[in-house]
DNA sequence: CGCCGGATTGAAGGTACTCAATCCGTGTGG
DNA sequence: CCACACGGATTGAGTACCTTCAATCCGGCG
């Protein structure tokens, strides 16, 4: 019921962009549903392999994705790369910006996707007059906090197929929660890509999905992928070390 | 000549507490000035060991460190750990927690030391009132974001001695900017701590320090810090992989 | 003085990396 | 339509780095 509420909210915030991230958790006003029609935006398209932004470039917007996914990757001076994350459908993008006004990764499509833009300026004066945009926001940025830290876990103390099995179970709640598959889904990105997040080397990744599927845990064929025991992941993710 | 003004609106804003990280980078009126004192708050300290706060605690503040430093810790359901950060003098602690209003990890005072509370709700009201510290609040939030991804860059990318040649570099450049000492200094924390910080063992610390200080690029002597090469370290750092 | 925790050092072993060969699916050109 | 080239994925063998386990050292404190 409040679902609905929130799903035709949005499209006052993001007109026909159904954005899961910025939805609010109450209901607006009229006044307060007006202001936010000031969030104007434009809605863009990003072919697969093109650069949302890049690092360096200047602040402008954030942007919530409308269909498709992106990577980031940050670059260290020594021409050192990595992958810092996978977006999909209805997260929020370019928060790294803000501590410089200068975006401090890159963000590549991994498919042909679309980004609802959000200038961020906008945002602030808005989240000003209220204060449920304002909580919200930073929640996000929070959750991105608390995000950053599972991943400093897993590559500080988690041995290879740990890393994996954490990934693989971290898509299929994604893809749960968008209403798809938790279980049977397409990989969007390379072995390299993966390797790059997890901090491993791509045969690493290859290895341990071979080994996932000897074992019984998961089909694998190339980038589809059918989760057979969410549990063994499970199990695995946990063992002692 | 702007440094006083800030340090001086700073009082205001924490009696007494000299608040780098929240100090204006603008002047501020003295109605606005006004509204900074409703940022009430109380100093507290805090032993060495001590507990700030615990995983799980509902979200009730942010704390400024006034004096001494604290480490974060993250707790994994398994039991597993992992030191997620060390916070001196000035940094603001506590951000984790705004995401699902309740702490994600420990905060554990590595000495005696003092924190200004920041009581979340009053700082977010605040800053719908001023654009100023909205932004500086939100510059905060995303300087976390950043700092993260270059954590995972060093646990992803990094073999043992660069990573500790990055945290001695990143230990320089903090203890400078707050007047001290860029070569000599000392440690906070154990090597256990420190291992846990880069993803490595006690014992793997413990050789990279002997190893720095046999090629001349350190004295070190248990907790005592002294770098004898800037350029020595950042070499190892910056070596081809 | 002796205990204790943290730090150092040594030796052996394991995990993931590196290098290399092969496979496979897709797209391209003859 | 088939051959071929290409990029990504898989698999194998050898090696390097870090971990693990263990012994010893060192400084502080009861």
């Amino acid at each position: 019921m409040q679902r609905t509420v929130l799903l035709s909210q949005l499209k006052i915030a993001c007109s026909n962009c159904n954005l899961r991230e910025l939805c609010l958790p109450v209901d607006l006003s009229v006044g307060e549903m007006q202001q936010m029609e000031k969030l104007s935006h434009a809605k863009h398209s990003y072919a697969r392999g093109s650069y949302l932004y890049r690092s360096g470039d200047k602040l402008q917007s954030l942007y919530a994705i409308h269909s498709g996914s992106f990577k980031t990757q940050f670059l260290h001076e020594d021409g050192r790369e990595q992958v810092t994350g996978f977006q999909m459908v209805g997260e929020i993008i370019g928060l790294d910006a803000i501590s410089t006004d200068q975006h401090s990764c890159d963000a590549v499509a991994l498919e042909n996707s679309e980004v609802c833009e959000l200038p961020f300026n906008k945002l602030e004066e808005l989240s000003r007059e209220l204060p449920e945009l304002q909580r919200h926001l930073h929640k996000i940025m929070s959750g991105e906090i608390v995000r950053s830290q599972g991943i400093m876990l897993l590559l500080g103390s988690m041995r290879a197929e740990q890393r994996l099995a954490a990934f693989l179970l971290n898509l299929s709640q994604r893809f749960a929660a968008r209403g798809h598959s938790p279980t049977r889904f397409q990989l969007r990105m390379s072995r390299q890509e993966i390797g790059s997040y997890l901090g491993l080397q791509l045969e690493t990744i290859s290895r341990a999905f071979s080994h996932f599927q000897d074992d019984g845990l998961i089909n694998v064929n190339v980038r589809s992928i059918e989760i057979l025991s969410l549990q063994g992941l499970q199990a695995c993710l946990n063992s002692s070390r």
